[in-house]
DNA sequence: TTCACTTTCTGTAACGTTACAGACGCTTGC
DNA sequence: GCAAGCGTCTGTAACGTTACAGAAAGTGAA
């Protein structure tokens, strides 16, 4: 039986097997996806065995192995996600939880296309949970978690002590953190040092011979606004520069309140001669307040920003860039919550990516 | 019997009566998601009848439907998706299909808000499947069609004669495009007006005393190239302008070949005095092509361009800007699918946006 | 009283998958 | 010669849901 099993399909299925099929497994319709009874049938084995033999179990024999999935290949087979879930609870699905105010440009299609390049290898989907800021941030958590509608989920705007945190540690639930905490909490995460960021960034500015700082930052209650924040402290009494505050808006702030404080700013007498912007899109605001002044660039004030997409040279060369890729933390965000999900300690999937200024392009 | 269950649920669950359930249903673990068996047994139904009083099928009576509603409220009960989706097929699933280099800035995090803000009033989820240009177009919606992993797909970049469109009629499988098709096949869809857009910018440089113009285009292939090269030629006999060609760039070329092409273009004796540009990012490299010649906007040039985010300004007050609202787009796409799936026919699901000047912010 | 009909509810089976507890035939050790 | 063990394979049950066929009780007409 298992021979004739072997010859009969070596070659490929008969129109009278095909029709076999469908009467003995009851199927008037038209073809429809193959199933494990599908194949089961073909060779003449038990679902079971197929099930076993399509994830290499021990206990199938090496050459039913390869009978099957022989069949298998040949009609495409495809597990049915739903049946999976049902039976196992594992929904290969991540949930990407964004923010729907999120002013960074390019920060949402850059972490869907890191994180998609790595889930395509695998049997993984990507559903893209989204909050406003009128909601709670745990909301869009709570639902997922309680619903075990993923198996694995990315949070952004990480904060020193993040009650998602705290709540997905508690249930046991894997997920990556875009940012890190300070709760003594261990978990995955990828994080831009924005602390080296505002160290280079002064250092930057001090060699220009700037010593009157202003620092656009992140904000307010994000971790990495205390990183910023640090890290620009660190370097000005390194470098022996001075602050001068600007703590009236951050980088979540409308372009036009960005760019009125800084006109406001600029017009006072102890104005600063630099700036260290911590997003992009605040970068052009911030220079227009500048330029409303009648101030210029590279003359009256320098500017270190960052970046992430690469723009900015194009809008004024003077500015000074470091270069954020979130393309990239989107893969490794990914990497982290499978390597959890696959049992790896949380220790072992944190990251940090390193600034890198930019250069202008010769025109 | 259910006078007494109503009795006994109508303020709150004994811990009794919940250890009972949990003999009962056999399950000695700790709680677990309400299904519908919990409700069943709390109320002294059968789950048939609680699956049907749930979704207010009529062979119900109104009380045992009330009673029902209330519990499952109360115990927080959600249909388990893959139980539905295995039974009925129905994966309540929107799949949004992306090409990973998409150039055009804020395309991809506005759509998908747009999708997400429709999506979030239903049972609904976002997932989404990208494609590199390394890839057919036509994998990603064969996969979700093929595996049935969503009940509708979103395209964009849409052809005039589009396989996609083509394949996903002929399995009478539910989709919206973002751009039309023009080969006589009806489908939802929602698109910006390129031809108006066009039209518009050429009427614009026309009374600026532009007369020699030049048009980054769309792609080419795409639906929507036609209709800015339409819309741009029937301008120009209009106004009487004339056209220099500029054919050797897109906006899907990077900045760097769309820069160095525009200086080179700028270079030449019968260079053109005004520009239309399709896209914002773009834009910003045309514009440095143009000041790397050592030209003035507002002087020499002058530029229309549609933008996605509201950015341009910034970088340069002469621009003179056009809006296409891409969080519009996604929500309009997601009511398009979601009718077909819901049964309103493909006609009644299409819209057209319309172009829509901005004036620069007063400084 | 009986029959037909309506209203309201119920149990069974099935969707596709995997865990579990065998079953079968062969070898091996004593 | 027999029990134990091994290597392969199998059937049954269950995950949570809904379609379907039907049952029980009540209503009304004859």
């Amino acid at each position: 039986m298992q021979r004739d099993g072997a010859v009969l399909f070596s070659g490929w299925l008969a129109g009278e097997a095909m029709d076999k099929l469908n009467e003995e497994t009851s199927r008037g319709d038209e073809a429809g996806r193959p199933t494990l009874k599908t194949i089961a049938f073909m060779t003449g084995l038990g679902v079971t065995t197929v099930s076993r033999a399509l994830k290499d179990a021990p206990e199938i024999g090496e050459e039913t192995r390869r009978r099957v999935q022989l069949v298998a290949r040949q009609v495409g087979y495809r597990p049915n996600r739903a049946g999976v879930r049902l039976r196992t609870g594992k929904t290969n699905v991540i949930s990407l939880v964004l923010n729907t105010d999120e002013q960074i440009m390019s920060f949402v299609s850059d972490i869907i296309y890191g994180v998609s390049e790595v889930l395509a290898a695998t049997p993984y989907h990507l559903i893209v949970t989204p909050y406003s800021h009128a909601q709670d941030p745990m909301d869009p958590v709570r639902y997922v978690v309680e619903t075990g509608s993923a198996d694995g989920i990315i949070i952004s705007r990480t904060q020193p002590d993040d009650p998602r945190v705290r709540y997905m540690i508690e249930r046991n639930f894997p997920f990556a953190t875009h940012g890190r905490t300070e709760a003594g909490l261990a978990h995955p995460f990828h994080d831009f040092d924005n602390h080296a960021f505002a160290v280079e960034a002064v250092r930057r500015l001090a060699s220009l011979g700037r010593r009157r700082l202003a620092l656009l930052t992140p904000p307010q209650g994000l971790t990495y606004h205390q990183h910023t924040v640090d890290g620009f402290a660190d370097a000005l009494s390194e470098t022996g520069a001075s602050e001068i505050p600007f703590n009236t808006v951050s980088i979540d702030h409308s372009m036009e309140q960005i760019r009125a404080r800084t006109a406001q700013l600029m017009r006072r007498e102890n104005r600063p001669d630099g700036f260290i912007s911590s997003a992009g899109a605040a970068t052009l605001a911030l220079v227009a307040g500048i330029e409303d002044v009648g101030l210029k660039l590279g003359r009256d004030v320098d500017v270190v920003s960052k970046q992430s997409s690469p723009i900015l040279h194009l809008f004024r060369p003077e500015l000074h860039l470091i270069n954020e890729d979130f393309r990239l933390a989107g893969r490794e965000l990914a990497r982290s919550v499978l390597g959890w999900i696959g049992g790896k300690s949380p220790q072992s999937l944190q990251s940090l990516s390193v600034p890198r200024a930019v250069e202008p392009a010769a025109p």
